[in-house]
DNA sequence: TAATTTTGTTAGATGAATCTAATTTTGTAG
DNA sequence: CTACAAAATTAGATTCATCTAACAAAATTA
């Protein structure tokens, strides 16, 4: 059995491997707001127990076993997610923060009981994808919003960051996921876009949101 | 902040409080499963938090910060309860357990939201009452069964313990909050009794058993 | 390629929560 | 009232997850 401190970096290093393909103590380090060291001894630790991969200085990389604990993980945080949403009525930008603390309960009849409620969801209110029982994703190739050109529509599919703020600015916009949103018009210097969707006729989005924007290319 | 493990002593310390009256390092430790000398240091911890009187020797008391805080841990346990049982369709067996996890999640508006959904409820499945928001608690003078006596009848309202063990034996005789049963004979030599309720006419249960079941002497 | 910066590791310390062994205090039974 | 037993405390060790400081390796830049 792993602690909650070794769940979280799982989780963690599985999810910026597909993030980013490589991942180095440094970046976990950051994402985990733990300095390099322990980074690197708990590294050891897990490549004892045969989650990861370890050798000095080389990338970071899970096992299968250690793919499998982390999808599981991440599985029960999304289910999390899609329960806190749908069954008790939170607000998506609610939820991340709760489920942050609800994926390391260790009762399968638990997270078995919500997926049986919530119908078997594939996807949580963000887009991203629930890992099957053995911790299997099947990751969506999305185009992100910041790699448009103008005149491209794309339907909004999931969303990079989960974070209470980011979300909290999507509902001021009333950008939800299955908008179809059209580029109007994009600043070079920046990447600032103006987009048109729903009611909204010309909307201004900064590089910062629109690269945290996912979605399908319309052919339109 | 307490931490999670700062929090079960404090809630074993106030449990055990309303069940004995005066409360050792002794008792701690054995509910606890802790020895006797980190029951100490932990209570010389909450001690500098304000939380407990601590005197070398003497009784171990919550104070009125601690009764506040137990309070709302319970509380946090016993909503969880509720919602297993009366949203997610578990067995009252199978709920203690979780809510054990459950009962430390951080995030007042996840227990707002159960209190909400479950029309906030004055007692948890096991018959315990829910402590309000300031972790106040009403504990009713219930009877236990064992203390009955011959052609008593008594009307189920609580369990004292709420493991799975037990549970799944009081569901194996169909035995249930809310029942009439009646006393129709008591072995003076071990307290064995008789009982009958609803359709059974006479089911023997052991001294272990009776004293873990409460309820309200009927008149007649 | 040499110098510098960035990244990573080693070594050693810290605090939380636990333990065992030894000692002390309190309570109880002759 | 002494002796023994039970309960509690003190002292010191251990494990986990973290840190800082110092050093080493790798990558980048000049």
């Amino acid at each position: 059995m792993n602690s909650l401190t070794e769940e979280n970096y799982l989780k963690t290093l599985f999810i910026l491997s597909n993030e980013t393909g490589e991942v180095n103590v440094i970046d976990l380090s950051k994402r985990l707001n733990i300095k390099m060291p322990t980074v690197t001894s708990m590294m050891k630790k897990l490549a004892d127990k045969k989650l990861v991969y370890y050798e000095s200085y080389k990338p970071l990389r899970l096992t299968e076993k250690g793919k499998k604990e982390a999808g599981i993980i991440i599985r029960k945080h999304r289910l999390t997610e899609m329960f806190l949403v749908k069954v008790m009525g939170f607000g998506w930008e609610e939820v991340h923060e709760i489920a942050e603390q609800l994926e390391h309960t260790r009762s399968p009849s638990f997270f078995e009981k919500m997926d049986e409620m919530l119908g078997y969801p594939k996807l949580d209110p963000h887009g991203s994808p629930i890992p099957d029982k053995n911790g299997k994703v099947e990751w969506k190739k999305y185009s992100k919003l910041s790699d448009c050109k103008t005149g491209d529509t794309l339907k909004l599919a999931a969303v990079i960051d989960s974070s209470e703020e980011f979300l909290k600015f999507l509902n001021s916009r009333e950008l939800k996921l299955g908008l179809k949103v059209k580029v109007k018009s994009i600043e070079p210097f920046d990447g600032t876009m103006v987009i048109s969707y729903g009611k909204k006729q010309s909307e201004t989005l900064s590089h910062t949101v629109t690269e945290r924007l996912l979605g399908e290319l319309m052919d339109i």
